[in-house]
DNA sequence: TCGATGCATCGACGTTTGTCAATGGAACGG
DNA sequence: CCGTTCCATTGACAAACGTCGATGCATCGA
C-alpha cells in the first residue's frame, strides 16, 4: 500500500484561514502537514522545477540531475509531496509522472491570507 | 543574543512564486525556512491564538494554557516564529508580546498563488 | 530590599527527518 | 526470455526537532 488518503480535498479545502479565528486542533495539524511538506528547500525546488516543465509535468528522471540528490532521495521526497496532496503521481509505462495540484495550492494561499 | 535576521522584509518579499518558473537555491531556502515554521501544528494553533486576541497580540502567559503544553516549549515555538520573520516580539515590562506580520503571511500566500 | 511573576535558556531525552547505497520489482526492447 | 531502464523500498546513520524540568534573569509590587 502506498500513500494515505490526501490531506485536502476540494470539498472541504475551503474555510479555515491561520489567523481567522481560533482553529480546531484537527484543521492545524492539517494545515501544518500541508506546510511541513512545503517546509525543505529540495521539495519546493522539485515543485518548482515540475511546474516550468513543458507539460507542467515531470518524471523522477527530469529531476534527479537539476536537484543534485540521489535517485532514491527524490523518490522519497516526491512522496512526501504526494502524501500531502501537493502533487499527484500517475505512472505511465515505465515513468512515474508527477505533476501539481492548483487546488491544494490555492487553498494554502487562502489560509495565509490575513 | 537572539535571533538572526528576519527571513524576510518588505523590500525584497514580493517576487518569485513556487509555481513560476525554476527558483534558486537560495530562494528556495528562503521560502522553505518560512513553510517549516509552519509546518508544525502547534506553531499554527498559536498563530491562531494571537490573531485571534483582542487586540492582535498576545504574551506568553495567553498562550501556554491554550496549547496545553509547557511553558519552555511555547517559549521555544515562538521564538521559531519570530525567527522565520511570521511574528514579532515586544517586550512590555514583565511581559513579551507577540504579533503577526501581517506583510509575511501575505508574502507567502503570494508565493503559493499558482 | 525581597519575594513573586513572566519569560528565556540550558541540558537531556526520544522521535522524526534527510540522505545514501543496496536491493527489489515492473515494464520495455531485442 | 533476458538484459536494460525507471522507479520504489529497505536499512542505516547523523542531524534536526519537539518536549520537558531545572535554572537563570529581569521586572514589578510590597
Amino acid at each position: 500500500m502506498t500513500s494515505p488518503l490526501p490531506l485536502l480535498d476540494a470539498t472541504q479545502a475551503c474555510c479555515s484561514t491561520v489567523t481567522g479565528g481560533v482553529l480546531e486542533v484537527d484543521e492545524a495539524e492539517r494545515l501544518a502537514r500541508m506546510f511541513k511538506a512545503l517546509g525543505d528547500p529540495t521539495r519546493v525546488r522539485l515543485l518548482s522545477l515540475i511546474a516550468a516543465q513543458p507539460e507542467r509535468e515531470a518524471c523522477i528522471c527530469d529531476l534527479v540531475e537539476p536537484v543534485g540528490l540521489s535517485q532514491p532521495t527524490v523518490s522519497h521526497h516526491m512522496k512526501q509531496l504526494v502524501d500531502a496532496g501537493i502533487v499527484v503521481r500517475e505512472q505511465r509505462g515505465k515513468w512515474a509522472f508527477y505533476r501539481v495540484v492548483d487546488d491544494t495550492l490555492v487553498a494554502l494561499s487562502a489560509a495565509l491570507r490575513p
